[in-house]
RNA sequence: GGGCCCAUAGCUUAGGUUGGCUGGAGCACCCGGCUGAUAACCGGGAGGUCACCGGUUCAAAUCCGGUUGGGCCCA
């Protein structure tokens, strides 16, 4: 028999998997997918570059998983995916960082001293081959994007349209030399961004003081509370509220000052001397704790400052500008020195001779213990306390005092939040809160790092304070005062050596050492992914922002944030319009997942041992805005039944399309109820599955397929299966097999976004091999084809099927035994609709006679008791004798009575409701189970016809079973012979015609050969079979 | 220290915005069925104080307040 259909043959989805991989390759699938998307409308996408410096773990994947389902639903749907590539991030601390630690180097000193050339050239080398990695587990993963376009921050193109926005910046004063204190990593020797040092808060033990500083002119001590003891080694001032009020306390002999709404960290000991307001102190002079610097005699004062009480302490600051904004600002307005004692490496200098060479951190219990030494020391202690860690090497953080590049962003506040409140955020409250809120509190943007391997920041400057940002190649040709080298690196060191001849006054300008933060880089992506402006100017000006992106939730300070700011000032737009925000990969121990180190298993190791789609499937199953569990064993537990089901499916279709050469017709008009049921399913599912994607929620989309399958493998085909090779009724056959055809045609499309290798596998085996999946339309649903009230009613048929079960397993009768009735009450409507499939339901349920009715009132018998608790009190003695009666009376006409005249008069006793306590009883003879609001009954009695029916069908079964033993094919016929107890022999005699039909039996035999016989009891009767095939 | 989210069977979870009648599934477990999807398919059973405490209400898994535990974020 020639075999349209190629069955399978155990194929396992990795090694389907693989095979399709393969064929991509082979077709240049991607192209094609490239070629389609040509002229449709465009959907503008943006990858949110991965770091290249570490390999990729699962939640990787899964983020990937994510945009490349959203992204091939589109593609079918006709959208052209622009730009359509990858994109990574090339530059910055994390890769300097991993090339430090596989140095073994620890100190910028050690890269200077190796060379700045040859360190980025390892950084670069570092990149490339982690991007391999990347890309391997992203094409592996069945992430289809132009990989070979893919954008690098660390090309001179995306460079080149980092410096565009720059200048742009730049020209419009919103980015700007200062000094500013700002978050300092003393490893790296670097200062970070504010959101930078948000990514490394972590709980340590944090040394307090309290320390005294004495104020003369009151004969008092200021008390002082600081949790950075150093920084009192560069005390300057001491600041006070000018409008509260502060009272000098006495305590233990001591005297004490403090704000009155501070006082209770003195205790209740503390007796207050006298008050005074905050005013009254301002210009006062102290005696500080230490004094390496004199500040020309305007330090060492009391001054006025509304920072004061917000923070925690005693309502008197100790001021050291270099180490805090707010007190780098106290200080300014002062106008005194700055005295800054510390160096690049977070160690004090030779100012302090005591603790030279010491780093902050470290000094802080020896300045304690100095402190003491002078008596200044009040108390001190440990406390916990969230604070800033780098982000990447652990080092705890500073605050310092540094000459910093900036972008304005806290000007541009309200302006991103009105470009906010247009982007549709899933899940919303990320708008106004979490995103939202960090736009209101909008700071700065410290962009200079003094590191070596990122975009160079193109500003130059001459000696005369002229000052240029370079905003192109050709720019920085046209200014250089030499030929530029070729071939042009614009990375360290060489784009140090680049000297620009000043504009304005002809000088030599030498180039800002810093390079830029790589969140600045990626926050670009979306316009430098393109090379705007240089290249694609038109496309990227159509359309502006992106249309979508995913990242998961740790992007909202960084990426999401980063891109947002840059667009609001660039382009007075919003970077995106749409966002899904992913939770994070969760561990079996509920952590975070952030390396494959931890516990969890390799992308690759999960895809070759259960699949890139079952992982793909599990994962967008999941609520994934949410925290998501995963374990490699939840995956095959999980998915592995709905892939196996499909396969199975198809194994069942292309097995009996082959048998009866149906080749994929389409169907007729359908008249069975299975077939336009299904139909129906189907059409039901492909509006959830698009109104899922639509909504952005992956989950109810991917949720509506498994639920489909559940649908077509447990109903449609169960109660089909016969339909597949009923020769009497080819129309009915073809009926099905072309019905099931569409639903796998039209599943495999379904399939597509979420499982990209499962669904174009069955989709071409199914197609026999021409196309791809991934090159054809998203289904659209055929509304007419849709029957609501159908679907309700299937689902009623399927409860009493499901009751009627229950009901024969609790009477414990095989399912094989034909029963004579099944009577069923479902409500009126209930009834009528279930009449319909009285044929379904005897055959699911093995009855010979369905009975559909409206109430189960003829099917129970009541049973009427006395409620003693009622009667009691109500009768007293007589009580007794009201039970008797009861229990004679016939409880159906009873309560029949009572609920319809609610009393009955009982041999002169008057009764209500309450007193009678009704319960129910089968009526015998049936077994009775319900489900939702359908009760079914089962008639018990087996009388001697049904007892050689059942008989028969325990012969066929056995035959079934030892066909399949001997791996016969459904054609083979067989010839069977058999010994038995009279009763079978019967049965045997009676069914024999159904027997050979069912079993594909030439003829059913007596016969005394024992020679391969197989010894069954049925019953407790003997039976003995032979089965041979039969010869042709 | 502050904000947001979460807590439902051994595990993974639906439901919660609109309070209401027996809180649904799947996996695992036990029992059974089916036998032209068979290293498949189907059914049944057991398993839940819906984290804890309190409030509102005739009625709370659902609404409100608090506690505990977990995640994320801020400073």
């Amino acid at each position: 028999m020639r075999r349209y259909y190629r069955e399978p043959a155990g194929e396992t989805l990795p090694v389907i998997e693989a095979e399709v991989l393969a064929l991509w390759g082979e077709e240049g699938i991607l192209s094609k997918v490239k070629e389609r998307m040509r002229g449709g409308e465009p959907l503008v996408f943006c990858e949110g570059p991965p770091t290249a410096n570490r390999p990729p773990h699962m939640g990787d994947a899964l983020t990937r998983a994510v945009k490349d389902a959203f992204l091939r639903y589109h593609i079918m749907n006709g959208r052209r995916v622009v730009p359509y590539i990858a994109g990574w991030d090339c530059h910055g601390l994390p890769v300097e960082l991993e090339v430090e630690r596989s140095f073994g180097t620890d100190s910028k000193a050690a890269i200077e001293s190796y060379g700045v050339d040859r360190f980025n050239a390892v950084c670069r080398e570092s990149v490339v081959r982690y991007k391999a990695d990347w890309e391997e587990m992203s094409r592996r993963v069945g992430y289809g994007i132009d990989y070979e376009g893919a954008y690098l921050t660390m090309s001179n193109e995306y460079i080149e349209s980092v410096w565009w926005s720059l200048k742009q910046l730049h020209s419009k004063g919103l980015l700007s030399k200062s000094s500013q204190v700002v978050p300092y990593c003393p490893r790296c020797g670097t200062s970070l961004s504010t959101h930078e040092a948000a990514l490394g808060f972590e709980e340590s033990e944090v040394r307090w003081t309290l320390v005294r500083f004495k104020v003369p002119a009151i004969d008092a001590y200021a008390l002082v509370y600081t949790e950075s003891p150093w920084t009192l080694v560069a005390n300057a001032l001491l600041a006070v509220d000018a409008s509260k009020q502060y009272s000098v306390f006495e305590l233990s002999g001591e005297k004490l000052l403090v704000a009155d709404e501070k006082a209770a960290l003195l205790g209740s000991a503390a007796k207050p001397l006298r008050t005074m307001r905050g005013s009254e102190l301002v210009g006062l002079s102290y005696e500080p704790p230490f004094e390496y610097h004199g500040f020309d005699g305007r330090g060492f004062r009391v001054v006025a400052s509304t920072e004061v009480t917000k923070e925690e302490g005693t309502g008197v600051m100790h001021v050291s500008p270099p180490y805090a904004s707010a007190d780098c600002g106290i200080g300014a307005a002062e106008g005194i020195d700055l005295f800054d004692p510390v160096d690049d490496t977070g160690r004090f200098t030779d100012a302090v001779p005591e603790l030279a060479g010491r780093s902050v951190h470290d000094a802080s219990s020896e300045v304690v213990r100095m402190v003491e030494v002078k008596g200044l020391l009040f108390k001190w202690g440990l406390t916990k306390r969230s604070s800033p860690f780098c982000w990447r090497c652990r080092t705890p953080l500073m605050h310092r005092l540094m000459d910093a590049w900036s972008v304005r962003a806290s000007g541009a506040k309200e302006r991103m939040a009105q470009l906010n409140a247009g982007v549709r955020w899933v899940p919303e409250d990320y708008r106004d809160g979490r995103f939202g809120a960090f736009l209101e509190d909008a700071k700065d943007w410290s962009v200079s790092r003094s590191r070596y391997w990122g975009t160079p920041l193109p500003v130059w400057r001459c000696p005369s304070g002229h000052e240029v940002c370079v905003g192109s190649l050709e720019e920085l040709s046209r200014l250089s005062a030499a030929p530029l080298p070729a071939p042009l690196d614009l990375h360290r060191p060489q784009i140090d050596s680049v000297r620009l001849r000043c504009p304005e006054c002809g000088g030599e300008m030498s180039r800002e050492h810093y390079v830029l933060d790589c969140w600045y880089d990626s926050g670009c992506a979306p316009f430098a992914q393109y090379h705007y402006p240089f290249e694609n100017m038109a496309e990227f000006e159509t359309h502006r922002s992106v249309d979508f992106i995913t990242e998961s939730a740790d992007q909202t300070r960084g990426w999401f944030y980063t891109q947002h700011v840059l667009s609001t000032l660039l382009f007075d737009a919003p970077a995106f319009k749409s966002v899904l925000v992913l939770g994070n990969l969760l561990d079996d121990k509920d952590r975070v997942v952030k390396s494959s180190a931890e516990g969890v298993a390799t992308p690759g190791e999960v895809f070759s041992s259960v699949g890139a789609d079952a992982a793909r499937l599990y994962l967008l199953d999941s609520a994934v805005w949410q925290p998501v569990k995963f374990s490699m064993d939840d995956v095959r537990k999980a998915m592995f039944g709905t892939f196996t089901t499909v396969l199975n499916l198809y194994a069942f279709y292309s097995s009996n399309a082959n048998a009866y050469g149906y080749t994929g017709q389409e169907a007729k008009e359908r008249t069975h109820d299975l077939d336009r049921w299904i139909v129906s399913r189907l059409n039901t599912t492909v509006k959830e599955v698009r109104a899922g994607f639509d909504a952005l929620e992956v989950q109810s989309a991917v949720h509506a397929v498994v639920r489909f399958i559940d649908d077509l493998s447990g109903w449609y085909v169960r109660r089909s299966r016969r339909r597949f090779w009923v020769e009497s009724d080819p129309e009915d056959r073809f009926s099905a097999h072309a019905t099931l055809n569409e639903c796998l045609t039209t599943l495999s499309l379904l399939m597509a976004p979420a499982a990209p290798f499962f669904s174009d596998w069955l989709y071409r085996r199914l197609l026999g091999r021409k196309g791809s999946v991934h090159l054809e339309d998203f289904p659209v649903a055929d509304e007419s084809q849709i029957d609501p009230s159908l679907e309700v009613q299937m689902a009623l048929v399927r409860q009493a099927v499901e009751a009627g079960r229950t009901a024969r397993q609790g009477a414990n009768i095989k399912l094989r035994q034909p029963l004579d009735e099944a009577v069923i009450a479902a409500g009126r409507d209930g009834a009528w609709v279930l009449r319909r499939y009285e044929k379904m339901l005897s055959e699911e349920l093995n009855v010979k006679r369905i009975e559909c009715v409206e109430s189960r009132e003829g099917m129970v018998e009541f049973v009427v008791s006395p409620n003693l608790r009622t009667i009691g009190p109500k009768y007293k003695e007589t009580a007794a004798e009201v039970s008797r009666m009861l229990g004679q009376v016939d409880g159906n006409e009873l309560v029949k009575h009572l609920r319809t005249v609610g009393r009955v008069r009982l041999g002169g006793f008057d009764l209500c409701e309450e007193d009678v306590v009704v319960s129910e009883r089968q009526k015998s003879g049936y077994a009775h189970a319900s489900a939702g609001d359908v009760h079914v009954y089962i008639s018990l009695g087996i009388d001697k016809r049904l007892k050689i029916e059942g008989l028969a069908r325990e012969v066929i079964r056995r035959v079934q079973h030892m066909r399949k033993e001997q791996g016969l094919r459904f054609e083979d016929e067989v010839e069977v012979g058999y010994s038995a107890h009279p009763d079978i022999e019967a049965a045997i005699a009676s069914y024999r015609p159904h027997i050979c039909n069912e079993t594909h039996a030439r003829s059913v035999e007596k016969s005394s050969s024992t020679d391969g016989a197989k010894s069954w009891t049925v019953d407790k009767m003997p039976l003995e079979l032979t089965v041979r095939k039969a010869g042709h």
